[in-house]
DNA sequence: AGGAACATGTAAATAGTTACATGATTGC
DNA sequence: GCAATCATGTAACTATTTACATGTTCCT
């Protein structure tokens, strides 16, 4: 149950609607922390009852009314005592190594496909977390930007997603390559 | 639901125990796919009602009894039908980078000794990677193993997962330093 | 008129975690 | 005798996914 640290994390960086929310969940959050809209609107009504999050209504013209979230005091103790506990191991599940794990002659060319899908989407996430990264720098270089910024967290986790999809990247091309190097004969004679 | 893929996938390797596959989803698999040895003894059960695995007593002296699973040709099919579809975006959920994107002053002693636990543990997986590939290269080179063997995917899975590990220590390192070069006073402070 | 983005939920079903339970053998 | 490894489960609880539901405004 730590998607409300998630959740207090994020919110650390300004008050934010649930709408708002799942869009920063499906961009810049999305390589440690996975939460579906569904979720982080649950979440946020149990954070606000628990007092970890304090909700405003902040009506609109041209568009909805919507509800923006801030951190309260007990929140930001939470996540305190959150960062002193020990991190449990990284809970990982990729469909796409399951359907190398098993490759063989036969399922070569429907998983070399699915590689190559997964490339394009690593490309994508790669150059979306480098855009981030420069919105955060603004006009200050790297090394300035970290010897000096409020809050540095969300460049660090940045920086890793960055190289996780950079590294997704590289491993997809040269898979695809090895597979195809290995069955190309039987992928073609199907 | 493919925790049941995952199963499979590891089966084809050779017939196994639920406690065997516990260790190899502790060990080989947990780069990609996060299961623990009770998920793992209920997905049994359930592959060999459907039919899709077949299990085998094995009467051991000197040890407990064990049951051993294989892969029917309808947990084959089910495999085909799995490597065609669409591989869904991993999920990832990493309390550390959770931890690291909450970083400040206060907390930033704390994240740091979170962040070189993990560096430890990253640095012994990336060993046991490496040791994985070897055991499965045997005394061929990386180019003639993968050029050749039978089955090259849980090769190609390891890979990924001890360059995932690699990359970890380096980040982990990097992030330390940069936190302690931002509020190493602050941190000294308290 | 239809699709995309904005905005928020509930309910049912599935999956996953944690605690409890048991028991053998090997090595120190 | 005690810890570690081997070996397998059930049950209660929590979390997550998926399907269903609704309604606005902007743009084409």
């Amino acid at each position: 149950m730590a998607l409300r640290h998630a959740v207090l994390a994020v919110l650390l960086g300004g008050e934010l609607s649930g709408y708002q929310l799942a869009k920063v969940f499906d961009t810049g959050v999305s390589n440690f922390w996975f939460a579906s809209p569904q979720q982080l609107y649950t979440e946020l009504t149990k954070l606000e009852q628990a007092g970890l999050v304090d909700g405003r209504l902040v009506i609109q013209v041209n568009r909805p009314n919507k509800r923006v979230y801030t951190v309260t005091e007990d929140g930001v103790a939470e996540l305190d005592r959150f960062a002193a506990a020990d991190a449990k191991p990284a809970v990982i599940r990729d469909d796409l190594l399951v359907k190398v794990h098993a490759v063989d002659p036969s399922r070569a060319r429907a998983v070399v496909a699915r590689i190559e899908e997964r490339a394009v989407q690593a490309a994508a996430k790669a150059e979306l977390f480098d855009e981030t990264l420069r919105n955060l720098r603004g006009d200050l270089d790297e090394e300035t930007f970290l010897a000096t910024a409020e809050r540095i967290g969300p460049y660090l986790t940045c920086l890793r997603g960055k190289r996780f999809e950079e590294e997704n990247l590289d491993w997809c091309r040269r898979s695809a390559d090895l597979i195809r190097a290995r069955w190309g004969a039987e992928m073609r004679e199907e």
